[in-house]
DNA sequence: CGATTTTGACCCGCGC
DNA sequence: GCGCGGGTCAAAATCG
């Protein structure tokens, strides 16, 4: 499946595993939208990814739910990630991060 | 052959 | 109640 070179996107490996089960155009945003879910059994996390057609520099990703098992990248030597137990793995509840040289505004602000 | 992706259609929720 | 928008699932095609 690499037709990566053709249609398929770069999307930003965040070290999951992630299985596209559809994707449609926004007009509310006039903007991409794909919709990833984690290819874990125990893991119901799923993420959202939307882009801008014209603007390659605009993309962002959303993510949904929680990763209950550890992950491919990441570096979890310093964590106590032990599985599905203590404090969840990752609580990042709807995060949603803006890759690009070049974000919307204020992705992040650092004096709220 | 299996896995994965792609496109379309269908369904549901909300708005008016 | 209906319409529109958004979201999900299914089938088919393709790649390794």
């Amino acid at each position: 499946m690499d037709r990566e070179a053709s249609s398929r996107l770069q999307l930003p490996q965040d070290g999951y595993e992630w299985k596209k089960y559809g994707q449609k155009f926004i007009r509310n945003i006039g903007k991409f939208r794909s919709y990833y879910k984690c290819q874990r059994a125990e893991c119901n996390a799923k993420k959202r990814a939307e882009w801008s057609e014209t603007e390659p520099g605009d993309l962002r990703v959303v993510y949904e739910g929680v990763h209950n098992h550890s992950s491919s990248l990441q570096d979890q030597s310093g964590s106590s990630q032990s599985g599905a137990s203590s404090t969840s793995a990752n609580q990042y509840n709807l995060l949603n991060q803006v890759f690009g040289d070049n974000p919307p505004s204020d992705y992040r602000r650092s004096g709220d």
